[in-house]
DNA sequence: CGCCGACTTGAAACACCTCAAATAGGGTGG
DNA sequence: CCACCCTATTTGAGGTGTTTCAAGTCGGCG
């Protein structure tokens, strides 16, 4: 049931606006949702992952857009056809049920981490990849692979990108962290700081 | 179905980490959700109204606290019995669909409101009083009606009850408001204004 | 009418942002 | 395989917005 989509990088999953035809199940990959303002801010949403389902809104049209971060495999299943089954089958019905909840789960939790200061945020995150990370690659390394830039990091926890930077600094000169790249960062430390 | 419930100002309903054993439908009255940090800080999750269902936490405990912050009457429904009759039954289960969709808009509509200025989360938060006031209140006065203290706008908004004061002035100032008491607040402009 | 807690105002400190410049990585072509 | 270039990231200095701490003022209730 669905079909298999594969995209590059940065390309466009769908709008915000647009129809909401399909929901999707990322086989491989990662994909950002986010908003745009009319300045130019982008908020990102949300950040999906392997196993990671997105595109549920219950409503005519998607709330927000969606983007791959990095090449991405998915599953595309259309929405007309699971709402028909889900309104007669009961595990179809509840199957949505659970990936609603999921996604509200990770709705507050983004509220929350949106209240911490700047080094509370970025410390959060990445205890968040690191989780996410160890889900997908099996072999249980420290180091976390960060696949997304500074800038989408930046509009995920609502700072600038010199302020992601700042914070990774900091976090490196009290060795709670080491960047072996920018982008390839170990975790010594097992909980993330208090402020 | 369910029973009813009655209960005064500032009351428990029911705690973070006890067993989810009940979700609650608002008859009147306003309840907030939160979550208690260490140093004392509160966070509200929630605000809700008349009409309102909250404590749908599809999980064994709660994840936040609940309490009223006026008198409340409330139905109480069993999460046991709806449940075993969700399973069977495709029109509760889809029931429970929606009411989690209402509840992850929330609660990304929270998170967008966090990413902020101070203007603005108070400006956007009158916006959401003013819809709901004119929802319960059938007379449509323009004057929004705030049932709840400062602290509790400061810990939804995430600012200080002295930011929200500084906000609130500042609107007035501009004569996007007027405060005939500081909970009866009149709005002046038709949308939120922006940074 | 007066008291008490809620709200507002003020001044200084702090955190994050802005703008500007330096550095580092990664990919490409030689 | 190495050097180069281009972009991503980091670093620096100064400005802005929000918080903190402290003192007032207001309004609702007895």
């Amino acid at each position: 049931m669905g079909s298999e989509k594969l995209l590059g990088q940065d390309e466009t999953i769908f709008r915000k606006g647009q129809r909401a035809e399909n929901i999707y199940k990322i086989e491989a990959g990662c994909v950002r949702t986010f908003i745009r303002y009319g300045n130019g801010r982008r908020l990102v949403v949300g950040l999906y992952f392997a196993g990671d389902y997105f595109g549920l809104e219950m409503h005519d049209k998607y709330r927000v857009s969606a983007e791959t971060v990095t090449p991405t495999k998915m599953l595309v299943i259309g929405r007309k056809a699971l709402n028909s089954r889900a309104a007669t089958n009961v595990a179809v019905a509840n199957g949505m049920l659970t990936l609603t909840n999921l996604e509200l789960r990770r709705a507050q939790q983004h509220s929350l981490i949106l209240r911490l200061s700047a080094n509370e945020r970025v410390g959060q995150f990445l205890f968040e990849m690191k989780k996410l990370n160890s889900q997908n690659d099996r072999r249980n390394k420290k180091e976390v692979n960060l696949v997304m830039s500074r800038q989408d990091m930046a509009d995920y926890l609502n700072l600038t990108i010199e302020s992601v930077a700042r914070a990774l600094t900091q976090l490196k000169n009290v060795s709670a962290i080491s960047l072996s790249s920018p982008r390839r960062i170990a975790i010594h430390i097992r909980k993330p700081m208090a402020a």
